[in-house]
DNA sequence: CATATGTCCTGAGAGC
DNA sequence: TGCTCTCAGGACATAT
């Protein structure tokens, strides 16, 4: 499940095709359904070929290629279990595209081909261009990246919400990048019961939620992002991320918790998703 | 407006 | 053993 840390470990895994050419995009035809690119793949095709990528960005959970002036962009979305890779696919049958690349000049650790993989098929790619990408993915879309939200931006999003503070971290319009999985860790880490409301938590809390958030994203991307039992999420050359091993609560339950050794995790559904806490780190009342 | 629910999809695993 | 059923959760559409 590509949350921010393994979006942003594909985004730096394909930064070397910053300079190449796209010379072709080829949707593949061996997947049972084709990718979503848009609405054309006329379109997409007359638009991104020819064209140079002069960056490779991440907006929350979304790859963007920049083509040429920045104006137009490629804006790949994994979703549940999208890959981007430079590396031979995991299977041949989820391979939804392929842009086949050309380097100008001497370039030669540029890859050939960067790929677009998706299991479940839930992902999308599509171009857009400035005016599109502020209306799909500008400030009244997303919120502030996580990587650089402070405790002030999290509280002055939040603090009305009566929703609880789990549900909120995963509303990519308040703070952009968190998923379900990063939420149970950042909000053990910050020992804050998932099911508080945002309205009672205090500054301190949000000062804990903002470190802890920073900490725990940040770890998870030095190790490159986790791969769940399912095997699923994969790097750009195709290797497993490494952070499943240094989940302290996330499908850990009856386990007992790692950090005080006296709490057995629990798994509760909140708006039909998992979480997962330690009842001993992150009581539902705290003591004062 | 804020919040909640339903939908898409495939493969793993459970249960019989 | 092989079938059916449930579940996993990203973002968005629709409902309350």
């Amino acid at each position: 499940m590509p949350e921010l840390p393994e979006v942003e470990t594909m985004r730096r895994g394909i930064a070397c095709v910053t300079g190449a050419v796209i010379e072709a995009a080829e949707r593949c035809r061996c997947s049972r359904r084709p990718i979503e690119i848009g609405p054309h793949w006329r379109g997409f095709r007359r638009r991104v070929e020819g064209r140079t990528i002069t960056s490779v960005e991440r907006v929350g959970k979304r790859v963007l290629l920049m083509l040429d002036e920045g104006v137009e962009r490629i804006v790949i979305e994994p979703r549940m279990t999208g890959l981007v890779l430079l590396a031979a696919p995991p299977t041949r049958e989820h391979l939804r595209l392929r842009l086949h690349l050309k380097s100008r000049g001497r370039t030669p650790d540029r890859p050939a081909e960067l790929l677009y993989w998706d299991r479940r098929g839930l992902g999308l790619v599509r171009v857009v261009d400035a005016d599109e990408f502020g209306r799909r993915y500008g400030d009244a879309k997303l919120g502030p990246d996580a990587l650089l939200a402070t405790p002030e931006m999290l509280r002055d999003r939040l603090c009305a919400s009566r929703r609880a503070i789990k549900v909120a971290l995963l509303d990519q319009r308040a703070v952009a990048g968190i998923g379900n999985l990063y939420a149970s860790e950042m909000l053990h880490r910050a020992s804050i019961h998932p099911a508080m409301p945002c309205s009672k938590l205090r500054s301190a809390d949000w000062e804990l939620l903002s470190s802890a958030a920073l900490e725990v994203l940040n770890d998870a991307i030095r190790y490159e992002g986790s791969t769940l039992s399912d095997g699923t999420y994969r790097n750009a050359l195709n290797r497993s991320g490494g952070y499943q091993n240094h989940h302290r609560v996330y499908d850990r339950a009856g386990n007992s918790c790692p950090t005080c050794g006296a709490g057995v995790i629990e798994r509760i559904v909140q708006s039909q998703r998992s979480t997962f806490y330690c009842p001993m780190c992150q009581p539902a009342r705290k003591p004062r």
